[in-house]
RNA sequence: GGGCGCUUAGCUCAGUUGGUAGAGCACUUGCUCGACAAGCAAGGGGUCACUGGUUCAAGUCCAGUAGCGCCCACCA
């Protein structure tokens, strides 16, 4: 047992101070590795399965936000508390090298200073984001240790490193040389602005008010016309058909004959195919092979020319004719006048759809042909149903696994090449007609790398392993492979934690961790997700700066309600400031009291416990099984609030006061026997505190370390202390009845005085009145209830009496009385007598009710009838006492 | 077009096998009694969205309705 340092707990308490100290200590030794736990393993538990997690990497594009902080949180939280489980842990941090995100903020900071990435060049340019993420990284970094997380640093990855990207590049090839990857040219989601081809998910659908342009085709060889709809009438100048429903009986007769596109005067014939719903519009639809995806498949049926008028940027090109140049937006308007001007305009609706965009920029996504590579996806999915259908992999909240499936059986091939410079470049090599798909550039002369780079997420998709240094058969893989958990977001369901489901799957043969946890996705007060781009999230470090690490940290969790989204409130975060405060005033209490006695020595039978200690104790046993519960299911909102309350309104409200009487100045003392009680008060109230301080520890690890250090303790650190076990022996119904009767009896009293305008320091006479065995159990409970109450006389009316004129309640089977002759309002007493009465009686007739049914009384189980009879016999005989107290008053 | 979630105190939200409705904030009243005013004590405030069903018993289970929100989908 090491002793507390008395000095410690200066007043008031500064968080900032605090905070300061510990990160330092736990990481010189060695607490967040592997390993670094120096808690005895609880018995009966395999101590060599390693707890296993990976941090999301985040961006380098900036700074966190609170949903971050969340997660961190989260993370840390259940990581602190497998770690003083007996666990060896790891937690594995990193960042990613976010493709997209990061080169256009880079750009912007270019264009800002009036460079451009096409002047610099790629080599250059690359540089630029490299010395980007060591800035940004840094801060990062910084809020992160800020917070108190506690993984091991010392395997740090970054998505771009040597050896991960290694990895990376080795999937590719792996994945081309099982042909599940391969290159071609179809329509793909393309950003005019980014100028890349993104993925499906990288799509935004926003509902749009737009319009249904009805266009008529002439017919050639005829005076009649076709007319199509259309909400982008600018692709005509791509259309090589018009399609029509081969059902469809009113255009039978078209089928096979030639249309002349307006404006371009191009001849295109009309076809028959099954993709046309003959309901939709006219029925006749135009055919854009180029710069659509359904009508790429029906140009494919139809062996029709694919028409690009468009370059990258969404310009017009020579396809284009007469609108070469125009924007695509400019293009729109301008093809719709002339085509007005013209007569080919049949009219235009209004119409809503959604029209997909660039979820980086906001840009409106062009469907665009163009070369690209695709990862053959259906193969890779089936493995990750089978883990999840089977249980290898389980969501919390469990709901999540239908999402899952749901769009992992509806998979499509996965777009992979970005045409940006930042990222793993595409190892496959060009020279002529060879393409060669190596690591390494091929031997011989006259070989050119594809430009272009891989989508994130083919990266990020291997983190449960390559972070291990996979390929590489390390010892790490072997040992930390699968993960334990993994927490995120649920918003990168797809994205990510799916692709990971499925990487685990193909390269290491089994689900990359059998448990994921998503977290709330915190929005701000309209209900908007907190992200950098709209910059609506408060500053992490502004607010760890205002409240505390510990505070922001418990807060969080604190509210996060499994499953749920959070609106953020910064006022929120007082809950927890204002809790750390008041645990660093409940251990500094303690400390003061404690007196020069080496607790350690002291053995729990040597002591002769009182029923509020054998009450907190209970209740202590009952929080310590009740957090530890919902931390193994994931429900850390109700953790903490368990915590919470228990620290607070049992621990510090009732449990504290109880002991304050029993541990005066040593002049004070006046025999052994009070000696021993004050030792034992001693004990117990240090004992528990030492146990919150351990249960605080994941969600505080700041503060319950240095209140732990102050205190007497055993062990060198908290963050390695031992998780409390919930002691059977500990748990004791008899004393938690009784003190709920003290509490009860107190309230009762307090109330009174209260309602009688008594002022709270002033002592009253109180007396008593019921059954024999209450009395006797008042008369043993006296010692705490006098103090609490405020009592100075406390008169047990054995023979049934009652003051003349009193204020009084009723408390399980007693009478409390008030004889304050001359003190109190009688009109008030009455009053509120009359208003007690009132409530009783619903009650009563509920309860009557419900015990005059027949089915109730054969069908509910046994205990809840019995329950219902004694709450009946309680509430007459309540009722009863209050009628007899106005009675009483009636006269006075 | 499918799927999911939410609707509980003035506000923001908890409520884990059905068994007397909870928290924080806000509000009222009173407290510088030797940890804490970032606090203590006492209190007011709710037909748990609506309708129907299952059940002895429904905030909790089932079906439907309404409003709000989210996700997915090749809505020319």
């Amino acid at each position: 047992m090491r002793p507390g340092n008395p000095e410690a707990l200066q007043q008031p308490y500064d968080p900032a101070r605090v905070e300061a100290r510990w990160y330092a200590v736990w990481e010189e030794r060695g607490v967040f590795k592997p390993g670094g736990s120096d808690a005895p393993a609880p018995s009966g538990k395999a101590t060599t399965r390693p707890f296993v997690i990976t941090m999301p990497p985040p961006n380098v594009t900036g700074s966190l936000t609170m949903g971050h902080l969340l997660g961190e949180s989260v993370r840390d939280c259940i990581v602190r508390w497998q770690r003083m489980d007996g666990r060896e842990t790891l937690y594995l941090p990193g960042m990613d090298h976010a493709g997209i995100a990061t080169h256009n903020v880079v750009e912007k900071k270019l264009r800002a200073e009036g460079r451009a990435r096409h002047q610099i060049g790629r080599d250059a340019f690359v540089k630029e984001v490299w010395a980007w993420k060591e800035q940004y990284g840094g801060l990062i970094f910084r809020q992160e240790r800020r917070v108190g997380i506690s993984p091991d640093w010392s395997r740090e990855r970054f998505t771009l490193d040597p050896a991960y990207s290694e990895a990376v590049l080795g999937v590719f090839k792996t994945l081309y040389d099982k042909g599940l990857i391969y290159r071609g040219r179809y329509i793909v989601n393309w950003c005019p602005r980014c100028r890349t081809a993104l993925s499906d998910e990288e799509v935004d659908r926003v509902e749009t008010q737009g319009h249904l342009w009805y266009v008529r085709y002439p017919i050639k060889d005829s005076d009649r016309s076709v007319t199509v709809a259309t909400t982008r009438p600018e692709t005509m100048l791509g259309d090589t058909a018009i399609a029509v429903s081969p059902k469809d009986t009113r255009y039978t007769k078209l089928i096979g004959r030639t249309a002349v596109v307006p404006l371009a005067r191009r001849e295109i014939p009309i076809v028959a195919d099954i993709m046309v719903d003959p309901k939709f519009g006219t029925g006749a639809v135009k055919i854009t092979p180029a710069h659509d995806a359904n009508d790429f498949q029906t140009g494919l049926r139809h062996d029709l020319p694919q028409i690009v008028i468009m370059d990258e940027g969404g310009v017009m090109n020579d396809a284009a004719g007469d609108f070469r140049g125009l924007d695509r937006f400019e293009a729109r308007k301008r093809i719709v006048a002339a085509l007005e001007d013209a007569g080919y305009l049949e009219k235009v609706e209004p119409h809503t759809h959604s029209v997909g965009h660039c979820s980086r920029c906001g840009t409106v996504i062009e469907p665009y042909l163009s070369l690209q590579w695709f990862v053959k996806m259906a193969p890779l999915a089936a493995a990750g149903i089978e883990a999840a259908k089977k249980g290898k992999v389980k969501f919390f909240p469990s709901r999540w696994k239908k999402v899952y499936l749901n769009w992992m059986e509806n998979i499509r091939d996965w777009c992979i090449s970005r045409q940006l410079w930042w990222g793993h470049r595409i190892p496959v090599w060009y020279r002529g007609e060879e393409m060669v798909v190596s690591l390494t550039a091929p031997e011989g002369d006259g070989w050119r790398q594809d430009e272009d780079v891989l989508d994130t997420w083919f990266s990020s998709w291997l983190w449960p392993f390559a972070t291990l240094g996979w390929p590489e058969k390390t010892s790490d893989v072997e040992r930390y492979y699968p993960n334990s958990l993994m927490v995120t977001g649920s918003d990168i369901i797809f994205f990510w934690v799916a692709r990971m489901i499925m990487a685990g799957c193909e390269f290491m043969g089994e689900a990359p961790f059998p448990h994921v946890m998503f977290t709330s996705i915190v929005r701000d007060a309209q209900g908007r997700k907190m992200s950098k781009s709209l910059g609506n999230s408060p500053d992490p470090l502004e607010m760890m700066e205002r409240y505390g690490a510990d505070a922001v940290r418990f807060t969080m969790v604190y509210l996060t309600p499994a499953g749920q989204d959070l609106l953020f409130d910064e006022k929120r975060l007082e809950t927890g400031k204002f809790f750390a405060n008041k645990m660093w005033n409940a251990a500094k209490l303690v400390q003061m009291r404690l007196g020069d006695e080496d607790l350690g020595k002291v053995k729990e039978s040597a002591l002769t416990l009182t029923l509020a200690d054998r009450w907190i104790l209970s209740r202590y046993a009952n929080a310590v099984k009740d957090i530890t519960r919902n931390l193994k299911t994931y429900r850390l909102n109700e953790a903490a609030n368990a915590l919470y309350h228990f620290a607070w309104n049992e621990y510090c409200d009732w449990y504290l006061e109880f002991a304050k009487s029993r541990w005066p100045e040593d002049d004070a003392i006046a025999d052994d026997a009070a000696r021993d009680d004050r030792r034992t008060a001693r004990w117990v109230a240090w004992k528990v505190l030492d146990g919150i301080l351990r249960l605080l520890h994941p969600f505080m690890p700041f503060v319950s370390e240095e209140l732990w250090q102050a205190l007497p303790h055993d062990g060198e650190l908290l963050a390695t202390a031992a998780w409390p076990r919930s002691r059977k022996a500990w748990v004791d119904a008899a004393a938690e009845r009784e003190i709920g009767f003290v509490q009860e009896l107190v309230i009762a009293v307090r109330n009174l005085r209260a309602e009688n305008n008594i002022p709270p320091g002033k002592r009253v006479p109180v007396s008593v009145r019921g059954p024999a065995e209450t009395l006797d159990a008042v008369e043993r409970l006296a010692s705490q209830i006098v103090p609490l109450a405020r009592i100075d006389v406390l008169t047990l009316a054995r023979d049934g009496s009652r003051p003349a004129v009193a204020a009084s309640a009723v408390v399980g089977r007693a009478e409390v009385f008030l004889p304050l002759e001359g003190l109190i309002d009688l009109d008030e007493e009455r009053a509120r007598l009359a208003k007690e009465a009132d409530k009783l009686l619903g009650d009563l007739e509920g309860a009557r009710k419900k015990l005059r049914n027949v089915d109730f009384l054969n069908k509910a189980r046994p205990e809840i009838v019995e329950k219902e009879r004694t709450r009946l016999a309680q509430l007459e005989e309540t009722l009863e006492k209050l009628k007899r107290a106005q009675a009483a008053l009636l006269g006075a």
